[in-house]
DNA sequence: AAAACTTTAAGTAAAAAATACTATAAGTTA
DNA sequence: TAACTTATAGTATTTTTTACTTAAAGTTTT
């Protein structure tokens, strides 16, 4: 089934085959976070187009890959980041968007916890770099467009989807979680009210650990109820900070 | 450039060229709204593959035509229906979708009132009918997981923007409304307090005008302050029901 | 080892919003 | 004119949000 068949004609007298030269690519948002810093992942290109230039770790899809898969393999062959959890956000399809003839890509975004992930360059990615979302350099292709487009969606789903735990450590504390979210949603929150709100949620399991090494009361850990989360979610539930 | 360069050679040893075979399509979920009831838009194909099943009203997306621009010509000509609000929602890229090839289908929703439009099957559409969300027939392709996942969609966005009002007539009652979120969202709301709710937004015009033809009180006719909304919207204004 | 300092963490009071309910007004039909 | 239906206004109660205060726990300085 790999190779369209000739059968079908269009009512355009267009054969059928002649809608079969399209190109599908993949280009992945990935934020970080450190530092109280919401940043994207950027790779500068060691290929024609764009050769020399930064843009999203992407490339073009092959027939016997799926999106998802694509998504993952990207990512995997020019970062080395394996294995995390990925979304998919919006489609674009303009039809100059690439040179080398109509492609059109599909955006995925991630969240990844800086200090985890040590990404290197590889594959056709000549050197690969952390920017902060407000301060980017120029990018290929309409990949500004899809950071935008990345950035907003991010923004929203922060705000009733518990996507801002993959940011931090297994463990953390809630000021470091007030912290992720003052920078996600660029706002401040009260802190007491901030953590009886989190904490009213359930969805935190203290830890009996302290943080350590630092020059002050250390604060309590605690780590995300991931099991609990799936619970809520099947009876309607929406967490919403 | 719509033919893809030979120039490039991927890494894999592929030609550039080997990536260029896909189909791109798009989906219109299409809902709709009358007599309390939410439904959406189906045709049935009368062209292979599929013939005689019902489906989405969709197409191949041909090399010289944009993603939204292809979404609202698929809808005029396989329905008549034509020039109304349409979103993207999602792409769906598994490999064995389409028994024709390899093709990826971008997802498309709209709203409209039923009363104000009149499909008309055309085109290669032998038939065509609105199906109660809750009570659909078989579908090609993979199209019922495309309008589970379009239904999800709406439900989502109703909630925190006011699309809802696509549905209406441009001048509708505050009963009339509230039946429609409710059908919507599937769930009751007290009467005094959804009014207040509505009305505290500043969002509805009042006209000098009431409904006609009913056996009991008219109630005043509203409409919706598409201005205001815009004003409010870029000052963080969430709508929200 | 006490004092100063910083941050966590618990508590409380006022304001605002959501919810539940009651009453009245405006029209239609018998 | 009375009975009826639905719109609309109003009120009281509960819950949630917001703003602010205070105490506790640890570190650093003197």
């Amino acid at each position: 089934m790999n190779s369209p068949s000739n059968f079908f004609i269009s009512e355009n007298n267009v054969p059928f085959i002649d809608y079969f030269k399209f190109g599908i690519s993949v280009d992945c948002v990935i934020f970080g976070y450190s530092k109280g810093r919401v940043r994207i992942l950027l790779i500068e290109r060691d290929a024609d187009p764009f050769k020399n230039s930064w843009a999203l770790p992407g490339d073009l899809v092959s027939l016997n890959s799926n999106l998802d898969d694509a998504a993952n393999d990207v990512l995997k062959n020019l970062t080395g980041i394996d294995n995390i959890f990925m979304e998919q956000f919006y489609s674009f399809g303009e039809m100059d968007r690439h040179p080398a003839g109509r492609v059109v890509t599909v955006g995925y975004y991630s969240l990844v916890e800086n200090k985890n992930y040590n990404p290197v360059a590889s594959s056709w990615a000549k050197s690969i770099q952390w920017f902060d979302i407000y301060n980017l350099p120029e990018l290929a292709f309409d990949h500004k467009k899809i950071v935008m487009r990345g950035i907003q969606t991010l923004k929203r789903r922060v705000r009733y989807r518990p996507v801002g735990f993959e940011l931090l450590p297994v463990k953390f504390t809630l000021t470091e979680l007030q912290d992720l979210y003052e920078a996600l949603l660029d706002s401040k929150f009260d802190k007491p009210n901030f953590r009886k709100k989190i904490l009213s949620m359930d969805l935190l399991i203290p830890l009996n650990e302290t943080q350590g090494n630092v020059s002050h009361r250390p604060a309590k850990l605690y780590k995300f109820d991931e099991k609990r989360y799936e619970l809520l979610k099947d009876d309607g539930f929406v967490f919403d900070i």
